[in-house]
DNA sequence: GAGCGCATGTAAAGGGTTACATGATTCT
DNA sequence: AGAATCATGTAACCCTTTACATGCGCTC
């Protein structure tokens, strides 16, 4: 249960509603840490309820903006302190590979092919952001910094997965006698 | 829903139990896809019940072993034919990355050391396996050539989160003027 | 004044986790 | 005989998704 903790750090930045949230947690968050806004309504309700956050002000059509309270900012921090990290990987994709062997081998060599496309797009916009970044485009603070961060994992874990799909669809693991007689694969970059 | 599918591909290797099924996710696919065992109680009747699957044998103590009918092996078939991928990358890693500025420098740093030590550590345990296998210990079957390819993209995977960790730790993004005034960081191995 | 986007929510159904419960077999 | 482990399930609770519902304010 990560989406309670996913609020108050983005409350942490600053005010915001449940709108707010919702449009950031789908922008910022949303390939990481998917959220709808039903569920964010009611966990704002919930955090709201247990003091943690606090009504900040209402605006035009009934918007409700919330503030982290001391006791909000206590708790995520304490979650980030806290070196319960759940290295659990949720990742369709590594799922899938497990059942390769059920597919036909077209099928398998164009689904590879797509994935290594995705990935690689997907690396290619996060290099674009990561490069706006460094060029100072989206400020120079703390909250830009740790988006610096948290963009050059994706970079690393993209580009991982698709030189991983570029591998396997040079060596066509599923439909040669590649494994048992050949060497290991070379790791490279 | 992919635990449906998932129950569907081991089930595709052979016939096995509810509680073959769990310890096998847990094994095999607990790091990308966890699963508890009332869920795939629950979601083996479901199968039952829609005629993918069937009552294989009863064994020993309540033993109930189930078999993959034609009409479950179209159902993953068609399921990994599909191209729907959802590319969701839920890892709790990534998300705390976006809250590292709410970190104190010192915990910061000893965060980003133990989630090194733990990739590295993971990556290697996969390294060994993949070794394994590659000198055919686990068979050289269809199975075995895809569960190569899957510890392969963990291998990768890993090794990415294990190199993000380090650079992170070096470049000390948080505590110092990195950002807006350094040249991009190089994205070596 | 028509239509779009803002903004909040409820409802229903399903997915997932944890705790509880039970009994059978095998091992020592 | 006692302990461990095999094996299945139910119950309660929470998380997640999708669909439905409503109304305000701004723009054209």
């Amino acid at each position: 249960m990560s989406l309670r903790h996913g609020l108050l750090g983005l409350l942490a930045e600053g005010p915001a509603s449940g709108y707010d949230l919702a449009r950031r947690f789908q922008e910022a968050l949303g390939s990481v840490w998917p959220a709808q806004h039903p569920r964010i309504y009611a966990e704002l309700a919930r955090l709201a309820d247990g003091g943690l956050i606090e009504v900040d002000s209402h605006g035009p059509r009934g918007r409700k903006a919330y503030r982290i309270t001391d006791d909000g900012l206590a708790e995520v921090k304490r979650w980030l302190a806290a070196g319960e990290v759940d290295h659990t990987f949720r990742v369709e994709t590594l799922l899938r590979a497990y059942f390769f062997w059920l597919m036909e081998p077209e099928t398998l060599r164009a689904h590879l092919r797509a994935e290594r496309a995705f990935y690689e797009e997907t690396a290619g916009t996060l290099r674009a952001y990561a490069g706006a970044k460094d060029r100072g485009e989206w400020g120079t603070g703390p909250q830009a910094r740790a988006m610096r961060v948290a963009i050059e994992a994706g970079i690393r874990v993209n580009d991982a997965l698709a030189s991983w799909a570029r591998w396997a669809e040079e060596t066509d693991p599923m439909s040669s006698e590649t494994f048992g007689t050949a060497p290991p694969p070379e790791h490279e970059a």
